[in-house]
Order: C-alpha cells, then structure tokens, then sequence
DNA sequence: TCATTAAATTGTT
DNA sequence: AACAATTTAATGA
C-alpha cells in the first residue's frame, strides 16, 4: 500500500491504536468509536489554553505538546511533555473543571479529542477503561513523586536524565521512539534548568554514551541506562 | 539541482 | 542575557 502522499511515514498512527481502545471490548469501543476527532497543529500553536471548559480529553498520535503555565512576567514554567501515543486533560475532564494549564505544541502534531460525554460514559460503563485510567494516574503520580524528591539533592545530568527518561515512559508515552526531538532550551524547561544548564547536562549524558546528540535531537542509546541515571527502577 | 535566505538551535562570552 | 556560529528548511532561479 503506498503512503499518503501527505504523510512521509507509512504507519500513521491512528487513536485506534492507543492502548486504552485496543483495552476495549467490541462494544465499548463502538460506542464511542464516531465520536473522537484529529486535528493537526503546527508547532509553536496552543492546543489546549488554561482556563477554558474541559470539554475534550486529548491523546497526541504524533509529535510532543507540553504542559505548562505562563507567568505574568511571560515566562513560563512546565510541567510535563507528552509525546506519541500519550493522552493527556483527564483531570479536568473528570471534575468538570476548567483547564488548569495551557497546552502548547512543541513540534508539529497531530492530537485527538474524545469528548467529554463519551469519556464520562467510558468511566461510568468500561471496566477496561478504568483500569487504564488508573494505571495511568499511578504512572503520572509516580512521576511527579519522583520529580519532587530528586529536584533537590542530585545534579543536573540526573535531573536531565529524568526529564528525558519522563518523555519515553512506556506508560505515559507508549509510542514514543528513542530519538526525542526537542530543544535543550524546552527539555530545560520541562527539567526547572536554564538552557545553559540543560545543555550541559546533556553532554555529560552523551560522554557517559548514554544519549548522542543532534541537531534538535536527542537519540537515546542506552534507555536502561538512562532510567536508572535518573533514579528510576528498571 | 543548486544558490540564497530565513528560522531554529546550539555554542560562547 | 546577549551575541555569534551552525544546521535545517524554504524559496526561487
């Protein structure tokens, strides 16, 4: 089958493919199957903006959007990057509540919207949906529980290492490869370091020949390894 | 296809 | 933080 003439990689990832609908049975996933839809965005765009209804939970099938929120001085302070295969907003979505934080693209993406209606009907009848919702929130409690305790003591090649580990968490991220596009100046962010620090945390990394360094890439050679460099359990 | 230009990213002070 | 150097992407001959 040739690729669509728009699409470079053959294997355009569809939301069919997320973990938790490949969870469903047949006629969970019917239900809501008509009801989710894609748009793309380029990078530098907003998805999602704080403060508006949380009328949508997201899942980003290809590219990275960040989390984040924008001070009054127009700086700005991240929280998580989510990457290929990762959904994201189900907080908000399940209080009824309104965006907390601003979604913004880091790259071109394409993300999909299940709404708000067709979640809550997930959670009130899928079994197999709450399990992946549950995983999930453990998988982000663990993350920031983490986050919390190694911000403080370790250095800064630590804390970029569990920065980028954040991104290829198998459950958070589930497709996402070992060759991470972002900027040091981002994955500085996404880490509370400056572009400077960052950067030099990254090389550390990359003479420790865990992770080797492009232009606007960070190829990850050694992810145990990684992992492990950042204070996670293998 | 190649040269030019702009934009993004990285390096240096 | 500001500036310089480098790489990529976009444009047009």
């Amino acid at each position: 089958m040739p690729a669509h003439p728009t699409d470079p990689h053959s294997g355009a990832s569809s939301w069919l493919q997320s973990r938790w609908a490949r969870a469903l049975p047949r006629d969970e996933l019917q239900a809501v199957a008509g009801d989710v839809w894609e748009r793309s965005f380029p990078a530098g765009a907003t998805v999602a903006t704080k403060g508006q209804a949380a009328d949508h939970w997201m899942g980003v099938l290809e590219g990275m959007v960040k989390v984040d929120t924008n001070r009054a001085d127009g700086r700005s302070t991240t929280f998580i990057g989510v990457s290929s295969g990762g959904w994201l907003g189900e907080g908000a979505v399940l209080k009824g509540e309104r965006r907390p934080y601003d979604v913004v693209a880091l790259q071109d993406s394409r993300i999909a919207f299940l709404p708000r209606a067709s979640f809550l009907w997930l959670y009130e009848h899928s079994l197999a949906f709450n399990h992946f919702l549950i995983t999930q929130l453990n998988a982000r409690l663990a993350q920031f529980i983490v986050s919390v305790e190694r911000s403080r003591i370790h250095t800064t090649a630590e804390q970029i290492a569990f920065g980028l580990a954040s991104l290829l968490d198998p459950v958070l991220n589930p497709e996402a490869g070992c060759r991470v596009r972002i900027s040091h100046e981002e994955l500085g962010k996404l880490c509370g370091v400056s572009r400077q620090v960052a950067a030099k945390g990254l090389h550390t990394l990359a003479q420790q020949g865990l992770i080797r360094l492009e232009y606007g890439v960070i190829e990850v050679r050694d992810s145990t390894a990684l992992r492990s460099a950042a204070g996670l359990a293998g």
